[in-house]
DNA sequence: TAAATCAGGACCGCTATAGTACTAATTATA
DNA sequence: TATAATTAGTACTATAGCGGTCCTGATTTA
């Protein structure tokens, strides 16, 4: 159906969470109970984003995450690439392509360019707009 | 990674191969023949495309599919609406939507306009587009 | 030193998907 | 009218991906 997957949905919620206080430190904990979803997924959500480089963390007590970069900076595209990669609405748009009949394929290019397309007005959105609704 | 299913994605190329003769009759083997896709496969997607509409089927000695519709006038939008489904990046932007969060979700409506979005993109880009490399 | 918190995996069960197979219905043609 | 070619419809299976959970270890603060 052409959609994101549940964490990385999951992930851009976490995410305007933490921009509305951009400074301030959050742990897992305190997420869940704004956001309502399941602790060990947002866990799990939170190290993917703090590896990607999009979050820093705070081991110890009063420890959290905060966000690394303004929320007027982060666009959608950027934590959907932290999460599940390029934007690729195809096999034969993504980086290791596999699909069998892509030597006789006639439109793999438009499909490339399509992606293009998408990942580019996902660019344009970024966490400061989906602050405002 | 924001992808169409195998099956949307074979069937853009099916749709294209027919719309290089869009008013000649092909069966599935000679699609299989131009396209390399599996014949079970391929059969599965004419099925599904006439169903929705989009393909004209013919039974019989001679028989196969046509389009119904003229090339420039179809879109890939469409194409993936009768595969999957209306374009839904989120759960909660879909038809039936069951998302835990949902009550108190704050950027809901920001995912519905972003869905609708990528629609229009996907709108704009016809058949007779795909032709073109 | 103890408690809180993140880091990094391993793991499981469900669901969706891709792909296959089989039988019935329909049509053209010899 | 018989036969062969073709689609219609449905059921089935196997696999992979995904969501979600849990455990152990490392780090930090009080």
């Amino acid at each position: 159906m052409l959609r994101i997957s549940k964490l990385a949905d999951y992930s851009t919620v976490v995410m305007s969470y933490l921009a509305r206080e951009p400074d301030k430190m959050h742990n897992a904990r305190d997420i869940m109970e704004h956001t309502h979803i399941a602790l060990p997924t947002i866990s799990k959500i939170l190290k993917i984003l703090a590896k990607s480089g999009l979050l820093r963390s705070h081991r110890g007590i009063n420890g959290g995450y905060t966000l690394v970069i303004p929320p007027d900076q982060i666009s959608v595209a950027q934590i959907l690439a932290a999460m599940e990669g390029n934007v690729a609405l195809t096999e034969c748009s993504g980086q290791h392509s596999h699909c069998s009949i892509e030597p006789i394929c006639h439109i793999r290019s438009n499909w490339r360019s399509i992606s293009h397309v998408v990942q580019e007005s996902l660019k344009k959105i970024t966490l400061a707009d989906m602050l405002r609704s």
